[in-house]
DNA sequence: CTGAAAGCGCTTACAG
DNA sequence: CTGAAAGCGCTTACAG
């Protein structure tokens, strides 16, 4: 059924090698045979086979994508970015996604990465393992990062400490103190993850205006429940209550917000809060943020990654993104503390199945 | 650098069809030849080249998936879903997103699934054009829908038509009249879109409790920005406030709650809001929705994919996918109306950027 | 400008 | 149980 390049010769009543430099446009062919070659090919639906060129031209066309989640706003950003810059060269996206503490991690490095398949590979808020990094380097094919740096991968990522330091910075300068940072889990994994350098620019900045001993961090899931849970454990008690938070990516501050008005404390005026990421639902929220990019990161990252394939390698070890802090009214001036009124927490879900 | 099967069949001291059938597991082989070809696999890091492999065997061990956006909630599960079951097998998945409107869709159905790059193709929520289902056809491997049934297309679809008839009824069941229907935009698109399909069973739930007078249906994204829209257009205004509304999804449920929470209504008691998904965030927001469970439906069209690719082709046209309601609080008896304290709307996003 | 031939890296009948 | 040979579907020097 699926047509091979003998047909669409024979059609054209010229040999394969004619056929395909026609096709390909890879060395001269008259013009009266190219379109002859070109119209065979349409009748039938021809399009070469990926697997037999790949084997004799040494190119794929494809790119390997490794991130640990992809139902995440940031990710997923990533990724539609990517794909997108692929497709208009032509290249296709193969992505793995890396379940934290799942045993597949391994075999995607020593068998899936390895089998040949990809002209280039993309991490994303990976940080490899040195046996990974090692496997990796193996493939002698060009790497691209983003949002972790690694020793020998070109990577892309925002100044994630300065970010954080901005953000605190900009409570700071609004008369705020009692500052918590609510930040991911993860910041004991590894020094450079994301979760660990906002957790330190924040510590920074706290450290800077003098104010280290109110520094305080809580940590939980970057998702908006797990901002809503960090949220209602941080304010729930009258009792030191922080006057404003500064939370590690959008999502978390967003369930704070919902926590904090679900106690019945208002934002900003009893509670100013500020993130990072500039998520799609920061507008409607009106969060103020430092917004990055994602999507035109993974762009940026598809089109380094190509350069380097076609033999032009980056030339910085790390590129810093831009991230601009956009200020909304989910902050605003230290106000005097005012009674709360004690408006009862959520009430549990009651859960019944028809 | 790469090795190639005759380094391994070179250290092991065999042939390289010997050491083909040792690393297959394919053929008789002595177990003494056998560890040792694997063992000098392992000593260079020998994994076979897919291409090659492909070539001679026709077996890709690849998967197309074509969907039309990835940073949806719902996309994304099932996207999660299906990775997670091919990667079990030995499978790569190529994503390939279909902006809306985008030239490329073309380009992905008549360039990209044609190369001969995939043992089978899943679609999700793309309902193929004429053109694009002859295409595919031609192609000559199985296919799997999700969400869309087409002719010649096994698909595993939720009852859209039933789950939003339920949810009606619910509200119904609870004493409402008033009960607006956001829907998801696209419903003009197709008849068998899933907007098209909720809102029909919206209007028969209606009809059937003669509530064709109170019909309303308001359309918009699928995103929560888009119900916080819909949900302040609907509210904001006293004269026939409904109360109950039955969103198409539950990201549009949940911004239509946080609408009315800002314009101080009350949920449930002012007004009660179903939704259709089961969310991640459902149970944060204490939503009342039908659940579906995407990532198993993404698992489970991976697999039936993949026996169809065995050569045990899926016995179904469509396979119905459970869907239970979860009833939690954001749907509650009828109350007596009150008036509802002016609350001013959310104050307009004062953006500076700094 | 075109064709015959070699070869990309595998796997698989076919002999032995 | 193992090896020599053919061949998967292409592309690319190499002649002409």
């Amino acid at each position: 059924m699926s047509s091979a390049i003998a047909d669409v010769a024979a059609r054209a009543r010229v040999s394969k090698a004619t056929a395909s430099r026609a096709l390909s446009g890879n060395g001269y062919v008259a013009e009266a045979t190219r379109l002859r070659v070109i119209a065979a090919a349409e009748e039938i639906g021809y399009v070469a086979s990926s697997n037999a060129a790949s084997l004799v031209t040494g190119q794929t066309k494809n790119i390997g994508v490794v991130m640990p989640f992809i139902n995440r706003w940031f990710f997923g950003e990533v990724l539609d970015g990517i794909e997108q810059a692929l497709l208009d060269r032509g290249y296709d996206m193969t992505l793995y996604n890396l379940h934290a503490g799942s045993p597949d991690r391994q075999r995607v490095f020593d068998f899936f990465l390895a089998r040949k398949r990809f002209d280039g590979i993309i991490l994303i808020g990976v940080e490899p393992t040195e046996a990974e990094r090692q496997a990796l380097t193996r493939l002698a094919i060009p790497l691209v990062g983003i949002g972790f740096p690694t020793d020998g991968i070109p990577t892309l990522a925002m100044d994630d400490r300065g970010a954080a330091r901005r953000a605190t910075e900009h409570l700071i300068s609004l008369g705020h103190h009692r500052i918590v940072h609510i930040g991911g889990d993860g910041a004991d994994e590894s020094p450079f993850s994301v979760a660990a350098l906002r957790g330190a620019g924040y510590r920074e900045a706290m450290a800077a205006a003098g104010l280290e001993s109110e520094s305080r961090i809580e940590t939980t899931v970057m998702s908006l429940p797990g901002g809503y849970d960090a949220g209602a454990n941080i304010l729930s008690s009258a009792h030191r209550r922080p006057t404003a938070v500064f939370a590690s990516c959008d999502e978390i501050a967003i369930g704070a917000m919902i926590a904090a008005r679900r106690l019945g404390l208002r934002v900003p005026g009893d509670l100013s809060v500020i993130g990072i990421d500039g998520h799609e639902y920061a507008e409607m929220f009106s969060l103020t943020t430092i917004e990055q990019r994602p999507r035109q990161q993974g762009s940026d990252a598809a089109t380094a990654l190509l350069d380097a394939v076609a033999g032009n390698p980056a030339q910085a070890a790390v590129v810093d993104v831009p991230a601009r802090l956009i200020v909304r009214t989910s902050t605003a001036p230290l106000a005097p503390t005012r009674a709360v009124p004690g408006v009862a927490e959520r009430a549990p879900a009651e859960e019944q199945t028809a």
